[in-house]
DNA sequence: TATAATTTAATTGTATTCAATTTAATTTTA
DNA sequence: TAAAATTAAATTGAATACAATTAAATTATA
């Protein structure tokens, strides 16, 4: 086998990963900038929107994302009033994300967003059904 | 149809691909540490192992990076005597940047990273090949 | 050829990201 | 129960990333 095969940019599967999920953010921006949201912020609205309710450690474990990220993104998400802040009567430790009512109408301009985005990266529904599944299984394996 | 429901984390794939690349990039971080590299940087001296020399306009192309993150990076590699930065005899605008005899001599250490790697993203020879031709389809389409 | 337009990197500013550390609260255990 | 260990979030520091702007060089065009 030819020596430093491996090492080469086109044999990697990590950096076609990387360098598309940031296209594919970048291609976000636009129409998340009409919300006035940055992506890690519209993926931690999504959350809220389904749950309401979550504590920090919980969002980072759906998000992938640490502390260090979250708490400046959550101050600013509640500077904008999408959230409240709270800690938690049982265990002081543990801070609690509310959505608030403006929080649940940002949804009604977020929902257009979708589309848009899907018209953007064109898979056929195997396709797409496929690297999802993948994409899951990486994750899943890869705790 | 149900309200809101493309607005799920679950049912997104953009999600699981930033995750994935996030994850993926952070299990070569102590790999990397071992060369002294970030991820960025490895696929940065990647391009250089294969090209001995490239202009920043063609490595930001094929990196899916611009100046302002590859400015302040060939600097450091620069620093690290890994690589020269050259304006261009031809065309003063361009920055030609070239490989050193220690940056090719990194690749030996380098060398072992890749199977280290492959150890840890676990997926069938099939599994791979689409992944990636999926993705390279996204790269393709979303120019 | 002089001016306008374009191109290439660099710079600036904001946000993201994570490792490592710190602080405070809670739980375990000796 | 007092001390030790653990846990959750915040903080700190370094690197990443990109949009927007700037500066300098080159090319196009009037």
């Amino acid at each position: 086998m030819k020596k430093y095969e491996e090492l080469k940019l086109e044999n990697q599967l990590c950096f076609p990963l990387y360098a598309c999920a940031k296209e594919i953010v970048r291609h976000y921006r636009p129409f998340l900038d009409e919300i006035n949201l940055t992506y890690t912020q519209y993926i931690t609205m999504m959350v809220l929107w389904s749950e309401n309710e979550i504590n920090v450690k919980d969002l980072g474990k759906k998000l992938y994302l640490d502390s260090g990220t979250l708490t400046p993104l959550l101050k600013q998400l509640e500077a904008k009033e999408y959230i409240t802040r709270t800690r938690s009567k049982d265990d002081e430790r543990v801070l609690d994300v509310k959505i608030t009512e403006k929080g649940l109408k940002l949804r009604e301009k977020a929902s257009k967003i979708p589309s848009k985005m899907s018209s953007c990266v064109k898979l056929t529904d195997e396709e797409a059904t496929f690297l999802y599944s993948i994409l899951y299984k990486i994750l899943g394996t890869m705790e």
